[in-house]
DNA sequence: CCCTCCATGTAAGAGGTTACATGATTAT
DNA sequence: ATAATCATGTAACCTCTTACATGGAGGG
């Protein structure tokens, strides 16, 4: 899903501004298949109005800038209809964190360790910060979503958590290979 | 990390042409958290010998076209061990099946439980596809990698095969809301 | 005083995807 | 026959990402 149709997923779930469009990206369970940032989402609303499939109030407020709200015309959500008939594509992981881990041989240990302990933190804090919004998703797909998300976080923490030492100890048994990196 | 610092580390483990470069990139465990075309490697290989960074010799073949065969230069292995010690930037996810489940309360039933059946069946083809060469993997960073892999698919499938039903119970239960496409 | 939140956008550039172009060999 | 494998590349396009530009309000 490009930023134009999740825009319209978005907008699906009540009129909002752009800057509320981020917020809602960015939180569970919709920041679970998709990161999307403010460089994508303006001019996605700027062609999506265009095309007739939004339209914009400028509202506006006290002490606060303009906000345009936007809001699905009848045009936008037969698009999105559309966009969810079409058969998924696959999946695409990208990670800095595993390919470091890939080429781990080629460094030091501590840097090794280092790393995982950082991921396994970034884990619980995601853990928490979902923990604190879990009661606001309510719609079975949304749940199923955020489900999925707690399964995935809870799993790949232990799997950090349960194989660090062993990693280190292969490594040590295993012998300073091509170190690529001087320790 | 770019197409080209995955070509320096898919080297680095050994010469080879553009195209085995792909076969390598596609496979366990590299495939775990990458995903790269002909497109960007062809480029990136081309970038990569004008910056001096790998050299290439054409060979010729017999009853085959001419492979080009590229290896690290002491250059490029200098780059490979400075990206290397880059920090990671954060993991991207994006996935179009979820978001079809994040808006599946949208969708009729029978399309929800066909994309999941689908979906499971892909984890069983991905799960085969690691027994078949998970000998070959030694290195303690690669196992590493590829132990995650194994445990993703299989946490991603169980998940998928126990919630299932739970998520066509809830659906039913809430009743028709707001239903974008007509069952 | 500084940071974060609110709020919207543009511009340039990097990077990647897709389709095109070609063609022999081998396995089903 | 037909599909897959081997083998390399280009060109156009599209999409993001990043940085820039602006600025008040409120909390620590």
């Amino acid at each position: 899903m490009d930023a134009k149709t999740l825009c319209l997923a978005a907008l699906s779930l009540g009129d909002a501004s752009g800057y509320e469009i981020k917020k809602t990206l960015d939180e569970p369970p919709f920041n679970h298949f998709q990161d999307t940032g403010f460089g994508s989402i303006y001019p996605a609303l700027t062609r999506l109005a265009e095309e007739g499939l939004i339209e914009g109030t400028a509202q506006a407020q006290a002490k606060r800038p303009d906000k345009k709200v936007f809001r699905l015309t009848a045009a936008g959500r037969a698009r999105l209809e559309a966009a969810l008939q079409d058969p998924p594509g696959p999946d695409r992981f990208r990670s800095d964190f595993f390919f470091l881990l890939f080429m781990s041989d080629s460094l030091p240990a501590d840097r090794v360790a280092r790393l995982i302990d950082a991921r396994i933190a970034e884990y619980d804090r995601e853990l928490e910060a979902m923990a604190a919004c879990e009661a606001e998703v309510t719609l079975p797909g949304h749940r199923f979503v955020f489900d999925f998300g707690l399964t995935y976080y809870r799993t790949m923490r232990a799997y950090l958590a349960d194989n660090r030492e062993r990693l280190l100890q292969r490594r040590a048994a295993a012998g300073p290979a091509g170190t690529l990196v001087a320790e």
